[in-house]
DNA sequence: GTAGGGTTACTC
DNA sequence: GAGTAACCCTAC
């Protein structure tokens, strides 16, 4: 890495988040390019835009920045349907990745010689079945028992389980991770169901694979449908707020001019000019 | 142009 | 060593 990190500075980001409000998240050209952000933004790349946000959204959730994980980059396209930027405009992504690409849905782990992280921590975590959570350690050892792992796999284990706990997967008691309830029902069930693992066909690992995804997806749609409403009362309070503000300031100008008037009346009074009421009403004095 | 996953530098 | 932020790469 040749150039050193440029830290966003306060001004940055506040102008990212205006950007992202007036123009919405996915929009970071515009952004970028608006020229009431510009002069703040003008270091950044669109890309830039795009990361920090990603970031923010992330701290915002309180899951701390997404996670890093160092596997090999799978050849597989990510063709997962991308989540909706605003839906993480307004809210934490918690649900933002549920419908997550092929590398997180949970194919079985005799599938391959070496299955997805994801997958081998949700294994993980489902032969586990502790009550309150298993540690990482706990998590650690069981897929180093079962999996041939990277040496730092451990930190990625961390990594990982932040992000599954983001997408709702999985969730932290304590120091431990179990998997959340909805998601062990749902998203296993098709995995271990005996007639689906018998059926060994590319076929019918692909309809299990469907099966298992069809909850999550479902979830998904629903979480996603709740962000949006959300985001439209948001936005609708906005709207209101902002007709609040020129009804004031119409008010204000009424205000101002009636004060004007009072003023110039006052003073003809002053002077002993008597003025009918028809001349104040039209203001013909 | 954007999203998402990966990599690396930095901080504690 | 682990977590996080910033940057990079690639697919779409």
């Amino acid at each position: 890495m040749g150039a050193p990190k440029q830290k966003w500075t306060s001004e940055e980001e506040e102008a990212l988040r205006r950007g992202v409000l007036k123009h919405g998240a996915g929009k970071w050209r515009t952004i970028q390019k608006d020229p009431e952000f510009s002069p703040v933004l003008s270091s950044r790349s669109n890309i830039d835009l795009k990361d920090k946000w990603r970031n923010l959204s992330f701290s915002a959730s309180g899951l701390g920045s997404r996670d890093k994980l160092r596997v090999p980059r799978p050849k597989a396209p990510s063709s997962s349907p991308s989540p909706s930027p605003q839906l993480l405009l307004l809210s934490a992504p918690n649900n933002v990745a549920e419908a997550s690409p092929p590398e997180d849905c949970e194919k079985s782990p005799q599938d391959d010689k070496t299955p997805s992280p994801n997958s081998m921590i949700l294994e993980a975590l489902d032969e586990l079945k502790e009550p309150n959570g298993s540690e990482v350690a706990t998590i650690c050892n069981f897929i180093e028992q079962r999996h041939e792992v990277q040496p730092n796999f451990r930190r990625l284990l961390c990594a990982k389980l932040r992000r599954l706990i983001g997408v709702n997967k999985v969730e932290k008691i304590d120091k431990s991770y179990k998997l959340t309830d909805s998601y062990a029902k749902r998203a296993l069930a098709p995995m271990k169901d005996p007639s689906l693992k018998k059926k060994d066909s590319a076929k019918s690992s692909k309809a299990a694979k469907g099966l298992g995804q069809l909850s999550p997806a479902l979830d998904a749609a629903e979480a996603a449908a709740m962000k949006v409403a959300d985001a439209e009362a948001k936005s609708h309070l906005a709207n209101e707020h902002m007709m609040e503000v020129e009804r004031i300031g119409k008010m204000a100008e009424e205000t101002e001019s009636l004060l004007e008037l009072a003023s110039e009346l006052y003073e003809r009074c002053s002077r002993g000019e008597a003025l009918t009421i028809l001349q104040v009403a039209h203001r013909e004095f």
